[in-house]
DNA sequence: TGAATTTATTTTGCATGCAAAATAATAAAG
DNA sequence: CTTTATTATTTTGCATGCAAAATAAATTCA
């Protein structure tokens, strides 16, 4: 091959895309039973983990696109998990903020973390924490 | 925080997720250039390494969804890339063939590689063999 | 203070990713 | 040899990811 740099095998990005998709893919079963899609279980993470903060803050934790999460945030306000209200003191923002069964799904999905680990039986513990640490590099490079 | 297992920071998804999004973003600008998305882009490495293979084997290597491919490969084909041909032999299989155009962008995209590298400054080479050699276990795991 | 600028969010149009159903053709069974 | 099952690919419907344009409200400036 003239141009091996150009190998599928030889780019990182595209073990990413694999991993990535894959992994989603991974979480499917267990989201269904909560009736969630992957990202609109990232937005509930941030939620549980810090609630009625304002969009502009729940994607800069999501990392979620913001022309999507207006759609996401329309559905899940649907499914009543939650309520996007406006900010009295600012009106250009509005707040995010969880319903009861938004808060009680949260005991739901506990259990989410430990079967997604089991999926990936051949990485150990401290390869896990290294394989944050490398991604944690990649994506501060590329923020 | 009741649920800390919850907790978007503890989320090896999340980061891959980010890390697979940003990395596609990276490469729009080197992209945007030859006129191809990221996933043409996978395509045409996949048919640069080996061409005249079948959709079923460009699956397989490009680990793209088949409804997106068959899109993909009708819009590669309008920009003279590639042809989609009948198999004489099976002709339930069609098999995918690089157009003169398709092959001379080789050499357009043999610096891409090279310039996407730049954009990790904090990634040393041993880092990238490591995380080449995680994510092809995690890959295996889920596959 | 009124215009220009900036900020926060939504809308629009296009390109996938994905599951499930539909097609078409070959292979396997009886 | 016809029916049934399997394989290869496409189609369909829905949910993002993304860039760019559109809105709306707050802020800065002249």
């Amino acid at each position: 091959m003239k141009y091996p740099q150009l190998k599928l095998d030889n780019q990182i990005c595209h073990r990413l895309y694999m991993a990535s998709n894959s992994v989603v893919r991974a979480y499917r079963d267990a989201l269904n039973e909560l009736e969630l899609t992957y990202p609109q279980y990232v937005v509930m993470m941030a939620l549980w983990e810090e609630d009625e903060i304002s969009i502009a803050q729940l994607l800069e934790k999501t990392a979620i696109d913001g022309g999507a999460m207006t759609q996401i945030l329309k559905k899940m306000t649907d499914k009543s998990l939650l309520a996007v209200v406006k900010d009295e003191t600012d009106k250009r923002k509005r707040v995010v903020k969880l319903h009861k069964q938004g808060i009680q799904l949260q005991q739901q999905a506990a259990n989410i973390p430990e079967q997604i680990r089991c999926r990936f039986p051949s990485i150990t513990q401290q390869e896990a924490t290294q394989l944050i640490t490398l991604l944690d590099k990649l994506n501060t490079d590329l923020s």
